[in-house]
RNA sequence: GGGGGAAUUCCAGAGCGGUCAAAUGGGGCAGACUGUAAAUCUGUUGUCACUGACUUCGGUGGUUCGAAUCCACCUUCCCCCA
């Protein structure tokens, strides 16, 4: 099976320009394409993955990637599919996430000469006078057609501000940019990149007569028609500091029912005639495949190693009896305890479980704490020092929240 | 530039000068049921020394015994006209 139908079948293609085109570029490895990451965070999240595992089977296939970091885009601001503005963020802030990305993008693309490239469209935007490139590139876009693109009609009714909706012109530039300097003839994106990435095939072709082409991956969405990635926290990060292995393992461990086929088949490099075989599974052995698809994906991000680690600690929590060496852990120091002991409440907060001493106090009147295997019902419970040494408190908060309070001497 | 309206807790959105830590819905958290799923039902959802006290309703002042509620100014946003 070729790339472009893998692809397909695999179902991350969502929308594109010139199917033939597109499949004959691809599946001959003669595409040069690039993926546009807006440095709004210190660390890229699931979203971002879905990318790079693109490119690293676009790769594998022969193509060249170009990984741009929105480096100039990033004073911009992406109105797509937000309700709100973005809040403006400094040139330091900017600089710092393109390096952070940097060095996350590095573990999974190999960059280099006649390999994956990576550029920062703060090289060419920075540069660009306002009435210069009204006139290179104003006359190419349609007003009346970028009021009608997908990517404002959020905002239409809100308000968007005149910066936000040049984004768009912005990202057509870059495209127009490397189409020129980089031979670059292609542009991947989220789906929700739809329009902007039309904006710049069009420009392309009014400014040069050549044809570009834009394909898009279809987001993750789960069967509840929310973005995948996303806790109510905020979202799955890719970053070991920001979301643990642990924390990400578990993460997919929990996808719905519905969603477990979807995920596997889109985010891991499992052989397709092996997922299918998944296809007919049912009921709780759902739950196998939920254990390859969390597998797999930590193995992905957080290397081989994590991927045991998390796999085991969840292994022995849920099960039972096995080793809680892994799971996440709080160390306690003397000075958290008053006199010789720790009451639960403390102890709750400390570990970061609850966030207020009244959310630990309900929490353990519903009966939602264990520890040690034993349900605390008395919000005055206590334990000693002696009691948090060697191998710790094991508190269990709820169903699924495991976490260890562990005093070193 | 002119006119009008809005800002309330995580979000949406009620809120008569006292009975307002503030209706309702969503979300979150927990309990029951389960398969670490979904659905459902129940409880809970500002902080603390929890029968009590304290701090909240865009900001700053003011009126009042008493202000989320009234007044002034400021800030931000929206709508209509140009």
């Amino acid at each position: 099976m070729q790339i472009y139908e893998e692809l397909k079948a695999r179902g991350l293609i969502a929308q594109v320009t010139d199917e033939a085109e597109i499949r004959e570029l691809v599946n001959n490895g003669k595409a040069t394409f690039y993926i546009g990451f807006d440095p709004t965070a210190d660390s890229l999240h699931v979203g971002h993955f879905m990318a790079l595992c693109l490119m690293k089977r676009l790769q594998m296939a022969g193509n060249r990637p170009i990984a741009l970091i929105g480096g100039g885009t990033g004073y911009i601001g992406d109105p797509s599919g937000r309700t709100d503005m973005r809040s403006m963020m400094t040139a330091e802030t900017i600089q710092h996430n393109c390096d952070c990305f940097k060095k996350q993008m590095e573990r999974f693309i190999e960059f280099g000469e006649d390999k994956a490239l990576m550029v920062n469209n703060a090289d060419w935007l920075l540069k660009l006078n306002y009435v210069d490139l009204l006139r290179e590139v104003g006359a190419c876009f349609s007003v009346n057609n970028m009021l009608r693109a997908e990517c404002y009609k959020q905002r239409m009714e809100k308000g968007l501000s005149f910066l936000e909706f040049n984004y768009m012109i912005m990202q057509s530039y870059d495209f127009y940019h490397m189409f020129q300097t980089l031979g670059c003839n292609m542009q991947f994106g989220g789906d929700d990149q739809w329009s902007n990435m039309l904006g710049g095939t069009e420009l392309i072709r009014r400014k040069l007569g050549k044809d570009a082409y834009a394909m898009t991956i279809t987001l993750l969405m789960n069967s509840e028609g929310k973005k995948m990635g996303k806790t109510a926290s905020g979202a799955v990060w890719l970053d070991p500091n920001k979301t643990s292995p642990y924390d990400f393992y578990q993460y997919w461990r929990n996808v719905g029912d519905a969603d477990v086929l979807k995920c596997i088949r889109m985010l891991t490099f499992l052989p397709l005639e092996q997922v299918d075989e998944m296809d007919s599974w049912e009921g709780a052995q759902l739950n196998t495949a939920k254990e390859i698809l969390a597998y797999e994906l930590t193995k992905l991000v957080h290397g081989e190693a994590e991927a045991e680690k998390a796999q085991e600690t969840a292994r022995g929590l849920f099960a039972g009896g096995g080793d809680a060496a892994n799971m996440p852990c709080t160390k306690l120091s003397r000075a958290d305890f008053e006199g010789d002991s720790i009451d639960i409440l403390t102890l709750l907060v400390k570990c970061g479980l609850c966030a207020s001493k009244g959310e630990a106090r309900r929490l353990v009147q519903q009966g939602g704490v264990t520890v040690d295997g034993q349900k605390v019902g008395d919000i005055e419970a206590a334990w000693s020092c002696k009691d948090c040494c060697g191998e710790g408190k094991v508190i269990k908060k709820g169903k699924k929240v495991y976490h260890k309070a562990l005093l070193e001497e």
